[in-house]
DNA sequence: TAGATTGTTAATCGATTAACAATC
DNA sequence: TAGATTGTTAATCGATTAACAATC
């Protein structure tokens, strides 16, 4: 009852305010206010404070956040105070730049191993990690205590693949295959479909009032023949 | 004023309804209600019907929605009833891994050119498409109309590249770069920041509760040294 | 006609914005 | 003390859910 849970756009922010402020303190930026936190995120100011707010009060009134300070908080929040270990599979071109990208630029993340079920790709070096056939997960799993994964194999292969990382302990999936996944209660899908961003940016990229207009007509017109078209 | 713009959140889940109905179709499911789309994309049947009635009566009372018919209709509400031709700005793993997928697994998208700065790359085949410098992209871009864009590049060149297509005719970007883009009024940006996801993921991945009760007593414990810990 | 399911209006819920008192 | 900016409460806005009349 303290802490009812908190939103999940709320959630989504935490992160953007964590890059920004990696960011300001590489700069040696010492105190920001929520103003120049808006500028940076595109977030409002009231926002970004009311978001803070859900979890303390970090800042100081009348000059602003300290960043280094409020750096470490939302860190201890999202849970990134101790490095994640993940795994990955899936070791196509997607997969080999999700490993690239967590190793190099994410410091908040290691990437244990990657795996595939693609004889031709088992061995092949990924930065410094090697490709395992996927029936070495369960033993991986088990030994690092994985309890993220992220899946990057085809849409028919997803399924199995999410039943058998959740079998072994795995608690939150990010999910790049075009399915849905079915996973138990109490285990995090998060789907990061690329097609489905890709084609919902194709509706604002032509002019949307147009093309419902003449949708509109098209099924005015239809209408007496509507019984045929549509049975 | 007859058509008020329609909510992000129904946008986003066109696309959905669009994979399911194509999967449906394949399976040569011919009506399907709005409680069986429910199980399929785990949205609610009343949420779908509405997200639906925003663009016209898709469906028969009593029966429920003619598959083909209403493939037909999402797609052009989309506007995906042509194919959409894009470019992919950077050709590494990740930008080799979009372009691929959409040349061969995405019929409504159709990569004519990918581009990067970095000669080692240039010229190097992607599936049936070179990769080009990136100072042709503006003659591409002319020459086949683009409007929208993927950008795959490192975090410190995204701006420019964006600022680029955007010269030349780009409407909209899909960024997967780390960063916040600028883009003039009209122009849309859609982040794919597979940090960010992961981030946030990460958050649920952790008894959640138990996390920020542990914050809660640190900032009661640090209260009496507040003033030190935070100026 | 009876059964089923849509399309639409009303009610609820949640998230964002606005306003301002607290306070550095 | 005056100026600035937070943290928080209240007001607004938007999206989801519930309910049901329309109709196949």
């Amino acid at each position: 009852m303290p802490n009812r849970s908190i939103s999940k756009s709320v959630i989504k922010r935490l992160p953007i305010y964590l890059r920004i402020l990696d960011q300001l303190i590489r700069r040696e930026v010492e105190i920001i206010s929520s103003k120049e936190l808006s500028n940076e995120s595109g977030f409002t100011a009231e926002q970004i404070r009311k978001d803070l707010a859900y979890f303390g009060a970090f800042g100081t009134r009348g000059s602003g956040y300290n960043t280094v300070f409020l750096r470490e908080k939302i860190i201890k929040i999202i849970g990134l105070d101790s490095v994640t270990d993940t795994i990955v599979i899936g070791a196509g071109n997607l997969g080999t730049a999700l490993t690239r990208y967590n190793l190099t630029k994410n410091p908040y993340v290691n990437v244990v191993a990657v795996f595939d079920k693609n004889p031709d790709l088992i061995g092949k070096k990924i930065h410094n990690i090697e490709v395992l056939p996927i029936e070495k997960s369960p033993e991986i799993i088990k030994k690092h205590g994985i309890k993220v994964c992220l899946i990057s194999v085809p849409g028919d292969s997803a399924q199995e693949v999410a039943d058998l990382v959740v079998e072994h302990g795995v608690k939150a999936i990010l999910n790049f295959a075009p399915v849905k996944l079915s996973v138990p209660e109490g285990v995090h899908v998060h789907n990061a479909d690329l097609t489905i961003e890709l084609q919902s940016l194709i509706y604002y990229s032509s002019a949307e009032e147009e093309r419902l207009t003449r949708l509109k007509k098209e099924m005015k017109d239809s209408h007496s023949s509507k019984s045929f078209t549509h049975e």
